[in-house]
DNA sequence: TCCCATCATGGGTGCGCACCCATCATTTGT
DNA sequence: ACAAATGATGGGTGCGCACCCATGATGGGA
């Protein structure tokens, strides 16, 4: 009797905003669950990403760069600071800055995060083959882009 | 002296979760504004088109067919109902169950639900051409199933 | 030197979403 | 006929995220 089963309305299915909307969701949980087995959330990721990457940042660069609120950079960092994953010291030029670093066991961290989110990617793109993972990267990667560039004028 | 710019982190942008992530919560955000000027959330297109799509559902049904809590489909339909885009009726045969319906008004809101979601798309998806546009879709609706299909066993 | 801009910090707000539980009406199975 | 299962409803919770404001410390320009 359940015949009209569980389907998705096609109505929904062929917008590719609604698309990506679930799948984006989906990718999301599954990292964050992953993030959170360590008590940590995805700004966290994103700022150890981010010193990683290119090196120490004041507090308020790396409020514009991953476009958190500085008052939220705050928080993240204190959490961050308190498993040893980051350091904090006024820089000496400027002393109203705050010199956030990467620890070792920061960099450490961040590698199995990676490495995690790496299985988290395989999983929610099972169903496609090596060829067309490597494309949808490249597409997503420029409607990334785009978002980007349109979110900073 | 902003030297490091505001690029986001490869070390981020070389995970394909992260991007689907990043354009799916735009994607979402986009397509939530527009509903939001109708003073609508997603899940209230989401029941409207599954409507649309199926005919009338029980709440239930709606219920495992949305993935929604059932208790959470009684507050969408309420807030449906109350434009007049849906009626509730109870349904006859098992008068527990209440049969909710798509009104004319209701299909007509659908209708420009719709186009709203498939004008945002064009923006979100302005850097693609009409054919790379569709390769995503198509990879996209694989990645969907894979994840229904996962998280419905 | 003084005023204003900048930065970090702490505290608080509101929204959306996912969940859970208790209750009541009704149907179904025994 | 009665107990158990099902469906709808209302009320409440917690989390993540995005914001906003006030305060105190510091730096830089007039």
């Amino acid at each position: 009797m359940d015949a009209m089963g569980r389907t998705t309305p096609p109505t929904l299915t062929g917008l590719t905003t609604y698309l990506l909307s679930r799948t984006g969701k989906a990718a999301r949980g599954a990292l964050a669950a992953r993030l959170a087995r360590r008590g940590l959330r995805l700004w966290h990721m994103a700022v150890l990403a981010a010193l990683a990457d290119f090196g120490p940042h004041a507090q308020r660069e790396l409020s514009t760069r991953l476009g958190i609120d500085p008052s939220d950079v705050v928080k993240v960092v204190d959490e961050l600071a308190a498993p040893g994953y980051v350091e904090r010291s006024r820089d000496p030029a400027d002393r109203r800055r705050v010199r956030v670093a990467l620890t070792p066991s920061g960099r450490a961290a961040l590698a199995e995060l990676n490495d995690a989110a790496q299985e988290v990617g395989g999983a929610v793109l099972a169903p496609l083959d090596a060829r067309e993972q490597a494309t949808l990267h490249a597409l997503l990667s420029r409607v990334y882009a785009g978002i980007e560039e349109s979110s900073t004028p």
